[in-house]
RNA sequence: CGGGGAGUAGCGCAGCUCGGUAGCGCACCUGACUGGGGGUCAGGUGGUCGCGGGUUCAAAUCCCGCCUCCCCGACCA
């Protein structure tokens, strides 16, 4: 229960003892898959609900597509196979007596082929579009090296496919799921990103262009939480997704396909956590507030049990979720567990307590103690989270800013991650070569994301042609 | 997928070189004392030694195959 490694000493490790130690996840047996438990579920839950929130309110609909495609299916669109080929893992043999498969079917690494081959029944005319579907579930990708929530076998994920009449549309549409993300890791997860397009070499398979939203670990390395796709009529050209319009002519569909996956939970260790172990914003926390109450016998036990009763239905009804622990354990121990699980706010309710009317609030980042009055404490307590959660942003963009550089050329940037990470914002010339050089002479560094707000200035980093954008570059998962 | 290391109780490990009754710490269970930052004492439970095969009178230990995990590289939400 105790010992997690430090984060100075290893991160990785640190990270590993976190998840496991937290009950966040753990491995399964079978390699790179993993078994989510309920607390880390119950963190992915809240973000599935806030962004299922936001997804129904601008017209999507949740859908279920088969997780097993037809290979032929898979096979349509060029660009989309060839990026995804060594990753798919197939089924060529089912029943008792396992029989070879007519047709091998791929379980799905992402279902753009699936729909593009479905949903055209659904689509006829321009008054069907757009079409915008989500679905949850889960979707498998064979990758040779894993780590909880990061990169594991199988993954849990939204992927939302859309159809729409016009490629401004489609193009408004993949904008605004990233303006959604956006929101989601930095109002909901209280991890600040930066936003923009990726470079060719980073879009998806298939993609005309793929938008990201990237965070900042806290060793320094990037991490891709979330992607947005354009796909121009691609996918429609594939799987002759088409419909008529008003003028009663034949057209193409544009499509997008954008996703947020269990990744997110692997972020908000990675981005808050600290050497006790997990700090969990409190919009996401499956445990709000924990209550330790403390006693010495029956007579103090039955004293503070039906102090927490009085206003713990108060708590209830405000809607705060609060645990009490009534474990048979030392106070300490439970201080501990509940550091280690991140949960955002402590109350210590002693007998002392319960004569003053008050409970003793620690938080869990500034762990300081202090005494509140039991009067109002349902909106007091309301107060403390929305501020921890505003307390845990502004920590993060703080580390953000701190770990952001402004460098101009490739020597710089050598000489810098060679001595830290962080994200670098550099000018580009949007050459292909420039950026593989990037990555070679780096030691792993890429483009992030090319900046959406501020035009290029300056001479490529690389070649020292004219910029044509400024990137953002980092080190990342 | 290439190179290296490892799998023995829930966790961390010893035992293996040199084959012969499976051990230690923590955790867990019971009881007592305790209780406002990780307690003390006493007594207990728990293991097909990763899986399969081979050698042997006898295998955790030796041999072969496979699976899984960790570290380092190339590919990735």
């Amino acid at each position: 229960m105790k010992d997690i490694t430090k984060m100075s000493d290893d991160f990785d490790r640190w990270y590993t003892d976190v998840v496991r130690k937290a009950e966040l996840a753990d491995w399964s047996g079978v390699r790179g898959m993993m078994v989510v438990r309920p607390y880390g579920w119950a963190m992915w839950e809240a973000i599935t609900r806030a962004f299922d929130d936001m997804i129904k309110e601008s017209g999507h609909e949740n859908w279920a597509f088969p997780l097993l495609i037809p290979r032929s299916y898979l096979m349509k669109e060029a660009e989309h196979v060839e990026g995804f080929a060594p990753e798919v893992a197939w089924v060529t043999r089912a029943g008792g007596d396992m029989e070879e498969l007519e047709e091998p079917l791929a379980v799905r690494p992402t279902s753009e082929t699936i729909i593009g081959a479905l949903i055209k029944r659904y689509i006829q005319s321009h008054r069907d579009l757009p079409k915008l579907t989500n679905q949850w579930n889960s979707v498998v990708r064979w990758e040779m090296r894993s780590r909880l929530f990061l990169r594991s076998r199988e993954f849990w994920w939204q992927e939302g496919h859309t159809f729409h009449a016009s490629g401004q549309e489609a193009m408004e549409e993949a904008q605004l799921i990233l303006g959604y993300y956006r929101s989601i890791a930095e109002d909901w997860l209280a991890v600040p990103v930066l936003s923009g397009k990726k470079t060719p070499a980073e879009t998806f398979p298939g993609a005309v262009y793929t938008l990201t939203v990237e965070g900042l670990m806290r060793d320094g390395l990037a991490l891709q939480m979330g992607t947005s796709h354009y796909f121009g009529q691609n996918f429609a050209r594939a799987y002759d997704i088409s419909f008529s319009n008003k003028a009663n002519e034949r057209e193409l569909c544009y499509s997008t396909s954008w996703g947020i996956s269990t990744r997110l939970v692997g972020a908000i260790v990675m981005a808050h956590g600290d050497d006790s172990g997990l700090l969990v914003p409190p919009k996401v926390a499956p445990v709000q507030v924990v209550v330790v109450p403390i006693f010495r016998d029956d007579a103090s036990r039955i004293k503070v049990e039906g102090f927490i009763d009085g206003w713990g239905r108060e708590l209830k009804a405000a809607g705060i979720r609060h645990r009490v622990d009534w474990r048979d354990e030392r106070p300490g121990d439970k201080y501990a567990h509940w550091e280690l699980k991140g949960v955002p706010l402590r109350l210590n309710v002693g007998a002392r307590d319960v004569d003053a009317g008050q409970v003793e609030l620690v938080d869990r980042l500034s762990r300081e103690r202090r005494a509140v009055p039991v009067a109002g404490i349902a909106a007091r307590l309301q107060a403390e989270l929305a501020a921890f959660q505003t307390k845990l942003f502004e920590r993060a963009q703080k580390y953000q800013r701190d770990n952001t550089f402004e460098l101009s050329t490739l020597d710089e940037v050598i000489a810098h991650f060679r001595e830290r990470s962080g994200f670098v914002w550099a000018p580009w010339c949007d050459d292909a070569e420039c950026e593989a050089r990037i990555k070679t002479e780096t030691g792993g560094v890429t483009i992030r994301t090319i900046d959406s707000d501020e035009k290029a200035s300056g001479k490529c980093l690389v070649c020292g042609k004219p910029a044509e954008h400024r990137v953002a570059l980092a080190k990342a998962y």
